[in-house]
DNA sequence: CGTTACGTTGACTCCCGTCAAGATCCGTGG
DNA sequence: CCACGGATCTTGACGGGAGTCAACGTAACG
């Protein structure tokens, strides 16, 4: 049989890399010990489903280490992606039978995955969690409402030049590197990724990749090593900055 | 003086019209009054500004009647609609110094106001109150990741078609009607409220409106009356339902 | 009746999507 | 090791949908 996940080892949450990030942040070492209790780990490729939209819920869950998305989808196949599932977000609704969008593995991804319903039940007995829900659902409102604007207003440049910077930006708070110099990073999505992301073609994409190269805006080596070479430069394009040279 | 706002009549909670469905829903007897001894009423007229982006958030609070927006713009003055606030909808964030959007009364609308420091104090002892709020904010994350969809991929055509096909069937909740007949409602915003809300202009709103009302999918008396005499063939547009006659 | 805000319509432009052809990368197997 | 095939990415040609700019209509209101 070939299950499309596989289970990954057993860490213990004092030991977890998302200890202090994830829903399970303000608990106390009781309410670990019970997290503990109905905890499990999987494990997913990269452009593995990990759930299907319509689908019964069976657990919920953090990402531990790699990305997953989730996305919408039109009937005729038009897709969006609604959600970058990054390390400490959490997967799932409580008090919810069904998923309500797809949900991929962008590159391996580690869940560390709770059966819905003892979850749930840990939530209503458990206040620490609930609150802590509450602001990671908040926050995730709030970046929602940012990607709303990037979608209905921006143009393909800004909408590019933002999502590099925003990984670029990612990268280098993980690596403790200083955003002032040359920075590289690896991009983590295909081109088709970050045109669901971004509400484009996969083709405006390219161009636009294309047309920031030229520019001497990005250095490219292969299509995902990017080398950013003045951030200033790449976020005077995103829109989100008052340019203030401007004429009038 | 004349303030943007004014104070309205005090309303029992127990006589309150959404005292089952807003924030306040779970609480019991006891939580009511607490809530009673730090609400106060606050009136808007249509068009007026209730925050700006970026204020002190001195009160958080349920919609009571009325309609209010919540929108972000980017620097060269375009805007985004990223929340459209109804009777029972909360707005304002626990634990948050400041506003992060633009809060505009679109009709006259009645605010429920809590101070925020005193509400911050109840959600954090009175569980209730966290898990409904947590519950109503995973509601309209929902909502804007529908409403993400919309933005990215959809034509201008299904972005209109969709949001009177919204506003139609709230209006028809609210009343009761069947939605089987001839629909008739009023638009609760402007040409320029719609624009915002779909991310597109106000020249292509009122385009997609003229070809409609031409092609008979509405029928127009003044801009914001409007008559929808088959459903089924609005519905047909939005772009959300498989086509069943479709030849492929 | 003038003023002002709001909505409609037209002419034109251009950005981005569509369709199609190549290019590049990569894993697999002969 | 190289050939093959498929997936991914790039590039080009082209067209259309939506934005821009401008003029005009219409409704609300003092």
């Amino acid at each position: 049989m070939s299950l499309s996940h596989s289970s990954a080892e057993f860490t213990p949450c004092a030991d977890c890399n998302i200890r202090y990030r994830a829903v399970c942040s303000t608990c106390d070492n009781d309410e670990l010990a019970q997290l503990e209790e109905i905890k499990y780990y999987r494990t997913y490729d990269a452009g593995q489903p990990i759930m299907f939209e319509g689908d019964e819920m069976h657990f919920v869950g953090s990402v531990v280490s790699g990305a997953a998305t989730l996305s919408r989808s039109l009937p005729d196949g038009r897709v969006q992606m609604v959600g970058l599932m990054l390390p400490s977000d959490f997967i799932g609704r409580p008090n919810r039978e069904t998923v309500d969008f797809d949900v991929t593995a962008i590159q391996k991804v580690t869940l560390c995955c709770f059966r819905r319903k003892p979850f749930e039940a840990m939530v209503a007995s458990t206040p620490h969690i609930g609150q802590r829900l509450l602001e990671m659902t908040l926050d995730e409102l709030d970046v929602a409402r940012d990607w709303m604007l990037l979608l209905g207003r921006k143009t393909a440049r800004e909408k590019i030049t933002f999502l590099l910077a925003l990984i670029a930006r990612r990268t280098a708070d993980l690596h403790m590197t200083k955003v002032s110099e040359e920075l590289p990073f690896e991009m983590p999505m295909s081109r088709e990724a970050m045109a669901n992301y971004l509400g484009l073609t996969i083709e405006t994409v390219s161009r636009q990749m294309t047309a920031l190269r030229k520019e001497g805006i990005i250095t490219l080596a292969g299509s995902r090593e990017i080398t950013i070479p003045d951030m200033a430069r790449l976020k005077a394009e995103t829109g989100d900055e008052v340019q203030v040279g401007a004429l009038n």
